[in-house]
DNA sequence: CAGTGGTCTAGACCACCGC
DNA sequence: CGGTGGTCTAGACCACTGG
């Protein structure tokens, strides 16, 4: 995250600078900003010579700032149209660590079923992991995914529930095959990062089944950490795949 | 890699510019000018005050295709010091898909042995990958790795052969545990960046043998394809470890 | 067409580095 | 101390977007 990043009260307080770049001290005012969803995702912010006019400062110094923020990936320019606050993680990218080759029809699209769904206390790790008091309730759901008739991916996610209360009724049938565009739209949370942690083991005989695989079936093992745009994780999640159909590419600088 | 990227010879035109920003082609002509060897790894490229005067451009414009290379990964700045051509990859980058614990003693170092070196003609994929003609001929190494006492990673490296001829007949004990500043001081060649592709398998026995492990025992297996600073592969490696020992993290976004 | 971000200029002053 | 990159200004003009 950025290095400017600081408490959203530090950040607004409107004295200018302590030892600090202007345009830094103009992120973190705007990041504070957006935190406070004084411009929804998708919303253009001011332009910038009104912001510029606003802060009294130049055009050059607040370009550096809305600079930074783009690079943390809070903003996006359009040339020509403004610059605007963005929208969340999009994609299914959880199958971006597998290759599920269709065999014979064309490649059927990717559709997710919700196997279970209870609330239970988080234990000590998962409270942890999602800055929870210890014995804070949180919403545990087990989720099928497929492609076309051939499951392939099995997970477990871990949601705080204060927060994510409007999933804990509603009607799992008619969810998205997208959580997090419907965790923007049910419950106003916007992930804007994650980090996946990836390892290997062995199918239990449940899991197996769920997947049409033997007990002791290699596994490969996703666990994410999700955040919103405060950079709080709000969402645990464990994936499992057939290891033999792992494939992944990673760049190295 | 960056868009701006062009031949040598065309961004050696000293014709100002077609379509395209003025620092977008000062980036092209400066990148061309450190490929061309102009300034070595490490050295020091003219301050912008210059740069800015010898081209007859503002000073900001000298910076912004400065920040281009710089994001690019071939030039570093330094505040108070000047604008550095950046060395090459140089950590034990393999070692960060595993974790190997060591049991008892304090981490030992990591170190390497070369179990194989042999000239070969480089096959279809391996001329293809490297950009090679057809029959043209490789080096081709097997090297192990460990830590302490403890073998982990075995390696097999493909090099193309005029480039890497004096790797061909020096002594294979006396080399570096890292290959990437070897490569540099021995045969002018920098890493500048590569691309891993991960994958699982089962080790055969002879793999397996090596690595005090049992034929069939879950493997990941990790391809590099490793690039120099003008983007043509010059290294492929094939690293195979075992799997319950696989670790990695990955960012989205 | 008016409004937006993108490029570029020609300066000024500051902060860091090493001698 | 002189030389380097880092910050900031107050403009000008260009290129893209949409009505």
């Amino acid at each position: 995250m950025a290095a400017e990043r600081k408490s959203v009260a530090a950040a607004l307080r409107d004295t200018p600078t302590p030892g600090q770049s202007r345009y830094g001290w103009l992120a973190g005012a705007l990041r504070a900003r957006i935190l406070q969803g004084e411009w929804v995702p998708g919303e253009a912010i001011p332009p910038e010579a009104v912001l510029a006019r606003s802060y009294g400062v130049a055009l050059g110094t607040i370009r550096q700032a809305l600079a930074l923020l783009v690079a943390d990936g809070l903003l996006e320019r359009r040339h020509g149209k403004g610059t605007f606050v963005k929208a969340g993680l999009g994609g299914a990218s959880m199958l971006r660590f597998f290759r599920f080759r269709q065999s014979g029809e064309l490649q059927a699209a990717p559709h997710s079923r919700i196997l279970s769904r209870k609330r239970r206390l988080a234990d000590l790790d998962e409270a942890d992991a999602l800055g929870l008091p210890a014995g804070a309730s949180v919403l545990v759901l087990e989720r099928l995914r497929s492609i076309g008739a051939q499951p392939c991916l099995l997970e477990t996610l871990v949601l705080p529930l204060p927060l994510f209360d409007a999933l804990a009724e509603s009607d799992t049938t008619a969810w998205d095959d997208l959580l997090y565009p419907m965790y923007q739209r049910v419950c106003g949370v916007v992930i804007h990062h994650a980090a996946d942690h990836l390892s290997f083991g062995q199918f239990t005989g449940q899991q197996a089944r769920r997947l049409d695989l033997e007990k002791g079936h290699p596994c490969v093992r996703v666990q994410r950490r999700a955040f919103d745009l405060a950079d709080r994780c709000v969402e645990l999640r464990s994936t499992l795949g057939d290891a033999f159909a792992f494939e992944y590419t990673a760049q190295v600088r």
